[in-house]
DNA sequence: CCTACCGATCGGTAGG
DNA sequence: CCTACCGATCGGTAGG
């Protein structure tokens, strides 16, 4: 009963808690990105729900620490998607394009949520921002070591790993930018097709 | 005297005038930069230049507009990076790599204001935004053209070039977010090193 | 978790 | 271009 990782654990109570956490998320992240944080009143957030803004205040402290959960949650992401593949025992090339796929689905599927923490950084308090900020470096450091390993073993050829890690980072985070869902390419493709220029970017032998 | 381009030729007045403009537009930046579009009020940005907010909006009809002024300098110095690239006589491959030195220094040089972009389209008015928009366009059409080129040319070997320019545009921007003055690298070798990374994602033989 | 409200903030302007 | 101000907005909460 003290298990809180495993939903089918938890109480009645608490699963409701969780469900009511999950639809103001939702609604404030389609708000916050559709108008940015700002522009957004918790009234028209609860307005959304169909309750009003104490309902907000029973769930999340401020809107600063509503601001942080949906910013903690699209960083993770990019986090959970390197962290899936680091580990697996595949050639360092595979281990690279492996993690160019999930990191582009990543962000595409959580393409809201990256725009948001991307534009109002400014506005997270100093706690929220320095424990997001923490899995960006996590993030750029397990991207370094791929990289460095691969130089190491001759299967890549890049004069600076770290500027390459931060090089590969931007190219995908930034997709969240141009990416129209139903547009021209599906999230396969451009996973794919990013994957491909990742590689070449490090200098991969095929 | 309809000459407003040449500064030498304008009168003491519209010198002034233009003066006046340029140093609130510098404050605004640095305000804006630090602490975030809606969280500077233009009392703020007056009182770093010694006047009073009056001041400002006789220069400025309102605080959007002078977001607008803002982002379109920061989109508008990428544009003319590229613009200065594209018609040189030089084989294709050096013309990208040129752009791709001439577009990080131009990003890098106007950090506070690519960074400000960025953030706070949502606070754009539409005809700003645009205005603005349209100058992105015109950039990754720019830069698809020589990737097309080279591509024709077999010099590049690029699957889906507008992708590609999507991917370069992002590496290339994204720069904003980690790039520190007086940290490891100078803006020199951030470009020359960045450069390099796009003639190798371009699939360009040496 | 709703009703009702407060208190502070701030873009913009009238008047001079 | 300053002084002085307005009017609207909105995060947050008391009371129930």
């Amino acid at each position: 009963m003290q298990d809180t990782s495993d939903q089918s654990a938890l109480g009645i109570r608490a699963e409701v808690a969780r469900l009511k956490r999950e639809r103001i998320v939702e609604a404030a992240v389609d708000l916050f990105y559709e108008r940015g944080y700002e522009n957004t009143t918790l009234d028209a957030v609860a307005e959304r729900l169909e309750v009003t803004k104490p309902f907000i205040y029973a769930h999340f402290g401020s809107k600063p620490e509503l601001l942080a959960e949906i910013c903690a949650r699209g960083i993770s992401s990019s986090l959970d998607a390197i962290n899936r593949v680091v580990t697996r025992d595949i050639p360092v090339e595979q281990r690279l394009k492996e993690i160019g796929c999930e990191f582009v689905t990543a962000v595409l599927r959580n393409q809201k949520h990256i725009a948001i923490f991307t534009r109002e950084e400014k506005n997270l308090l100093p706690d929220g921002f320095e424990r997001i900020n923490a899995m960006r470096r996590e993030f750029d450091k397990k991207l370094t070591d791929i990289l460095e390993e691969g130089n190491r073993s001759g299967k890549f050829d890049i004069e600076d790993t770290h500027l390459a890690a931060l090089a590969i980072g931007g190219l995908v985070s930034w997709s969240y930018v141009w990416y129209r869902p139903f547009g021209r390419l599906s999230v396969e493709q451009v996973a794919s097709r990013l994957s491909v220029m990742i590689l070449n970017l490090a200098g991969a032998k095929d």
